[in-house]
DNA sequence: AACTATCTAAGTATTTATACCTAGATAGTT
DNA sequence: AACTATCTAGGTATAAATACTTAGATAGTT
């Protein structure tokens, strides 16, 4: 059977990586990807590390790149990949739609970003428009963009307030953060005072709800 | 092919309902389970709301459920579902390893947990353990469980304590949510200890995810 | 070379949270 | 009448957060 219904495509499938440390998300990427005669899975991987390594080796068209991930986590990946292999067009598939995420991953290289509620039939489509050089979003992603534009460099937290704010909204204490990253707790109490300056912002309980509600951290966990 | 390797299972696969509102996930679990012919997915839906119906209607042995969904969610549903229909055994599937989430699902009478990023293997395992009466949860979630077991039977909050919950997640100092309420901040000290015992929750920080995620208050306000 | 941002970290002081304890008042249930 | 849950609140600790100060080490930019 075949599914493509467009005559103009070229005659090389879009290859196809897919990075995501679900087995189950995978399994349905591949199952309902497989559908699509126009699109080839070449790989699969489940950390942004060893996303890194399979972009070098097999340099696919599009790489399907989930955010939250052991190790290396997507954006991250994607910000070194999009540097070292300018060829390959990403596409984050994410269950997160905070703005935080969002803004990371354009800011990062990424060329499209959908929601893991969406379709098959959507990711089908963002894929191929990617490969096309175009971008993709999901309309409440879209959406959101439109309403709430990304904001400068300059008023986001650095990468280091956001390490810390992820671990303090986690509930672990000054100390803890501290000792999980080798630093100071006086250097983890400056950073927290820092954010707070930075985000106007006077109370834990504020931290933690700008935490949840920026995507630094998962709401349930 | 057969990959039925037990000779002594019924001759009757397992029915499973998928409750998952993540098209890929569905996918994934559809086309992974589909490897075993001694379970059977007789049914799918993407909320708490249609998980009731549908388990009224199939009677499946098993319901493999979310936790995070639109509408309803995999808890409030197994509550439900436990409830009106004794003999449905009810498998979360979700991402969440926080305590709170997991003592929710058990005390809403979920007979197992397991994380998104086990393997298929996990899964089916699981499923088939609890067809047969018994528990499953993943490794990291026993260990979890046994380290720090569910001390309360009743998670429930008290109207009293969801206000005061809701007043310390907005920011407010015990002091201050003990002037609002016109009672001592003694009082507010002993709320917060006993939702903290009450949640199984060691932190501030978690003691505001909660009530983020538990919708009383909302993240972003 | 000067400027800026970032990360680092120490000192000092105060406030707040946390963890134990006990226990009275009230209301509803068995 | 006894039991249970809930809300109330005090005592006594320690741990943590908070608010101020200063300042050195890099790295990148103008």
């Amino acid at each position: 059977m075949n599914h493509n219904n467009n005559v103009n495509d070229e005659l090389k499938p879009i290859s196809v990586l897919l990075v995501d440390d679900h087995p189950m998300v995978q399994g349905g990427l591949i199952a309902c990807l497989a559908f699509y005669d126009d699109i080839t899975i070449v790989g699969t991987c489940s950390n942004g590390a060893d996303a890194l390594t399979q972009a070098k080796a097999l340099k696919p068209d599009v790489i399907l790149m989930d955010v939250s991930m052991p190790d290396m986590n997507g954006i991250d990946a994607t910000e070194i990949i999009t540097e070292q292999c300018p060829n390959v067009k990403i596409l984050i598939f994410s269950m997160h739609d905070s703005q935080a995420f969002v803004s990371s991953a354009i800011q990062a290289g990424a060329s499209g970003y959908v929601l893991k509620d969406t379709s098959s039939e959507e990711v089908y489509y963002a894929i191929k428009a990617i490969a096309k050089g175009n971008t993709h979003f999901s309309s409440s992603i879209a959406k959101m963009l439109i309403e709430n534009p990304i904001k400068k460099e300059s008023e986001k937290l650095t990468t280091r307030e956001q390490v810390i704010l992820s671990n303090v909204a986690r509930g672990l204490s000054s100390k803890e953060v501290a000792r999980k990253l080798n630093i100071s707790f006086r250097t983890v109490d400056a950073h927290r005072r820092n954010i707070k300056v930075k985000l106007n912002i006077e109370s834990l309980a504020e931290l933690v709800r700008y935490a949840v509600s920026h995507g630094l951290i998962k709401d349930g966990q």
